[in-house]
DNA sequence: CTCCAGGTTCCGG
DNA sequence: CCGGAACATGGA
């Protein structure tokens, strides 16, 4: 497979690729196999060098949001220690740039599921029902369109270890395949709107809603808050406070983090997730 | 075995 | 607005 360079673009590619945004990059002698919309994508860092297929430059590019100002982004976080902290630990990390349909899907099947789960339901649904793709004689498989999981029966997604979320991840399809929400409408909605249109589809909820806004449409200021960031800002936020309810963690987290809230909350998710300590 | 996981929805104070 | 319970499945 021939090889391109992207520089030495601010990127932590690991830590981007396993930081619970996206779930299907595997392994490859020294890279990284995945797909990127329909694409077949090979992601290679070598000494801080960024290497990709040749071919698929742009697409890489735009996935891995090279364009974001990183350094920019990161000096905009607060200089509280928790995130600084954070900050330490996942230096160079990106929000990714991916599909709105594959961030809002993903994340649908990604209530109260482990990482490694969402990414074992994640493979299943690629490899039964998304489109075949070939890179070095290596089968990738793009995320399943909305008309072809709408077209399944719930059984169909049970047999994925879905679970209850089986009918809200068809229900969802359905209705964005027939344009009841239309994403594309979504993506020119102000932040407020479009999370409300997006808690129209059954099995997204605030927290769904603000993972499809973050990863699907580039709303870098939305702030998911799910059981690890609620711990961090419980534990060390509010240590001292004896109820601590949701309306004050919403308000503090779209406060206190800045332009880039989701850069910084997923910064803090990562850490916490990969750290944390009981007691 | 028990506990918990990148939650949502519905229901009763 | 708030807390509880039901909902499936598998990793730790």
């Amino acid at each position: 497979m021939q090889l391109v360079s992207l520089g030495r673009p601010l990127l932590a590619l690991e830590l981007t690729l396993n930081s619970g945004q996206a779930f299907h990059w595997l392994r490859e002698g020294d890279g990284w196999l995945g797909a990127v919309g329909s694409e077949a994508v090979y992601l290679e860092q070598k000494d801080g060098e960024l290497f990709v297929n040749a071919g698929a430059e742009e697409a890489a590019a735009g996935y891995l949001a090279l364009d974001h100002p990183l350094e920019e982004i990161e000096a905009t976080f607060p200089q509280d220690p928790v995130t600084r902290e954070a900050l330490e630990f996942c230096r160079g990390m990106r929000i990714l740039r991916q599909p709105s349909w594959e961030a809002l899907a993903t994340f649908i099947t990604s209530s109260m599921k482990q990482v490694a789960h969402i990414a074992q339901i994640s493979h299943t649904l690629r490899k039964r029902y998304g489109r075949r793709l070939i890179l070095g004689g290596r089968e990738v498989y793009a995320y399943p369109e909305p008309a072809a999981l709408a077209a399944l029966a719930e059984a169909d997604l049970r047999a994925c270890a879905l679970g209850y979320r089986a009918a809200n991840l068809q229900a969802s399809a359905r209705l964005v395949a027939e344009g009841g929400v239309d994403l594309g409408v979504v993506a020119g909605l102000p932040d407020v709107e479009a999370q409300m249109e997006l808690r129209r589809l059954p099995g997204v909820g605030e927290k769904v809603a603000n993972c499809a806004l973050l990863f699907g449409f580039e709303r870098l200021k939305a702030f998911p808050v799910d059981v690890w960031i609620e711990r961090v800002i419980r534990e060390r936020y509010f240590s001292k406070k004896r109820k601590v309810t949701a309306a004050m963690i919403r308000g503090f987290c779209g406060k206190a983090f800045g332009p880039y809230g989701g850069y910084a909350q997923q910064y803090l998710f990562h850490h916490a997730r990969l750290t944390w300590k009981k007691g």
